[in-house]
DNA sequence: TTGTTAATAGGAATTTTTATCATTAACTGA
DNA sequence: TCAGTTAATGATAAAAATTCCTATTAACAA
């Protein structure tokens, strides 16, 4: 896999930030820095280094994959009003899998626990439109 | 909401079903029974009928949509080799949407574990290709 | 019945993602 | 250092999934 200055900056672009990307999000980050960079080199690097691992593709409610530069187990929480997606720092009994591997014919590799709310800006703005 | 016979044979192929269908696979048995059904139909009712209630719209990894007539709370398990979504029905700790309303700016309003694994169709293939 | 209007079929348009391919540039080894 | 090899890119087309548009149909109310 080789080291180019766009796959370099994609991954530059997404540390930078702590929300959850979609492809096209990033896409406009990066052409900030590289203006005639394609929207096929962006999918194409998000998918490859999702595949190995570097980063993480998550893909929860809404219509588009997200992408997450943070690789450590945790969880997300997605606004159903503005749909941004949060990460959720909880421990879970990891005994969790197990359980999920008896009660299905499954071999189970893992679980990612999606909560679903209002998020704190959105649920303001609800307040300030009922006194509206 | 009039009582269409369309919005009727969506609601009774889904609920012939324990899989996990997308649009476009609810609208491949609908029309078995109803050749002249347009898609944008099936898609607009599905929608409706999650929004009120009716059935679950679950959008778990995978490009598309699927629907669920079982709208009693449980989780899903997807495989990753064939993409194929089956129940789990397992009990998680309730306290744990608290958990999460504690650790984040959120007002939370649910939550839903997608677990990940290879079905057993899959890895007994799996393990077929690896005998040849 | 008949009038009102929500819902449909069919097709077009959008959105999101993937594929194609000639050209470019990252690495290799001399 | 430099030329050769080929992975990766940019540009564009194509595919896949979903939504939108509108004349027509059919569900329901009176």
């Amino acid at each position: 896999m080789r080291l180019t200055t766009q796959r370099q900056i994609i991954l530059e672009e997404l540390q930078s930030v702590t929300s959850h990307p979609t492809a096209g999000e990033v896409y406009d980050m990066v052409r900030k820095r590289l203006p005639r960079i394609g929207l096929g080199t962006v999918y194409r690097n998000l998918e490859l280094m999702a595949n190995s691992g570097i980063i993480l593709k998550i893909e929860v409610g809404g219509t588009q994959k997200r992408f997450d530069a943070t690789t450590t187990p945790h969880h997300h929480i997605r606004c159903i009003q503005c749909e941004r997606v949060d990460d959720i720092n909880i421990e879970v009994a990891d005994d969790i899998n197990r359980l999920a591997a008896d009660s299905s014919q499954y071999k189970v590799l893992g679980h990612h626990i999606e909560f679903t709310g209002i998020c704190h800006d959105c649920s303001s703005m609800e307040r300030k439109e009922t006194i509206n």
